[in-house]
DNA sequence: ATCCACAGAATGACTATTCATTCTGTTATT
DNA sequence: AATAACAGAATGAATAGTCATTCTGTGGAT
């Protein structure tokens, strides 16, 4: 599995960079030098810088949804999927606070704009297991009867707003307060 | 009053120019065009681009502290001034979607980390009346006794979302939902 | 009223720099 | 030997910022 070494080394320096300074102070040239590698040779693996960051992003998305899905409690009530979606994630960003600066400084650019959209309009797996289980939970009259999109944001906007305050070491996120803060949350969502 | 229009038409022709098209998509001579100004005049007002932004920044702040405040209920019961602060800032964003889009890319980049930092710690006016609002709250047993960034995070962190979903127009927030959603968010700070 | 002198606002061509991308020659692989 | 991967220099487009010059309006002198 060492067969293209080089273009996990551009997308990791790539990555760290962006997070870092942000798109437009990671030139090309950092970036590669960083990577250990020719600013040429980041052409033989991607088309472009966009390409690069659109790729950069696709690898986050994949393997953000991979920790979510492992040990999924697909079988188990409501609130606790609800708690371990809400906690993998939070962990997910605290634990790799470099991939959350990328994410967020993606998402809210315009690179992120066509992303987003796709997202809440569906077709996206991420969001397929968050909208089911509040579909089912609004079934089962355990949630509120809102619409899908407005869960999202009671549940999501406070974890990237923590998250962000943690990764900016603004505050230090216990395991307490991780908890206290998605049983607050879930207070919004359920009936 | 009519004393620097030149530095008004700036400020306006670069809020708009960023809020659609992002800082680095907003060149100094675009701007200048925009606002029927020599490029060399901008540097007469501000000191570069940066300063530029920031004072945009500054302006959008001084604006909605001045909304907020205006007409605040600060005699009335907690949970109503809640309601007016949320409703209030949500309001905001949906009717001016450029000062949306401007301060959203602004506050997740690297210009807005600094801001963000003097926000959490404290020195923010639109930020006091917040926290004095949660005090007195958890003071009264009103609202759950966590601290007070964790409540920011409860309820701006929805805000945020359901704004960006509608100025994006993913979903069209009418007045109803947005009563749905405050009362949900209260859900979550409220004892 | 007309004109002149002048301050400082405004201009836009220009410069130095930075950057993404391409080109070229070299090295490794088959 | 032929091909592909590679590094880094070269390129040209774009950019932020500068500066010598032009414009504009005001106040005083006639």
């Amino acid at each position: 599995m060492e067969k293209s070494n080089k273009r996990d080394d551009i997308l990791q320096a790539a990555l760290e960079l962006i997070a870092e300074h942000g798109f437009h102070e990671s030139p090309m040239s950092l970036i590669a030098q960083k990577a250990g590698v020719g600013s040429g040779t980041i052409y033989i693996y991607f088309k472009s810088k966009d390409d690069l960051i659109n790729e950069i992003n696709r690898m986050l998305e994949k393997n953000i949804l991979m920790v979510v899905e492992k040990d999924f409690p697909s079988n188990n009530d409501i609130k606790k999927r609800f708690f371990h979606l809400s906690k993998t994630v939070i962990t997910y960003f605290i634990a790799n606070p470099v991939h959350f600066r990328f994410i967020e400084q993606y998402f809210y650019s315009p690179y992120g704009e066509a992303r987003h959209k796709e997202r809440i309009s569906g077709e996206n797996e991420e969001f397929e297991i968050f909208r089911q289980l509040i579909e089912q939970g609004i079934k089962e009259k355990i949630i509120k009867d809102l619409p899908v999109f407005m869960h999202f944001a009671l549940a999501f906007g406070p974890v990237v707003i923590l998250a962000r305050n943690h990764v900016f070491g603004l505050v230090k996120l216990e395991d307490v307060q991780i908890n206290q803060a998605i049983e607050a949350f879930w207070d919004a969502i359920k009936r």
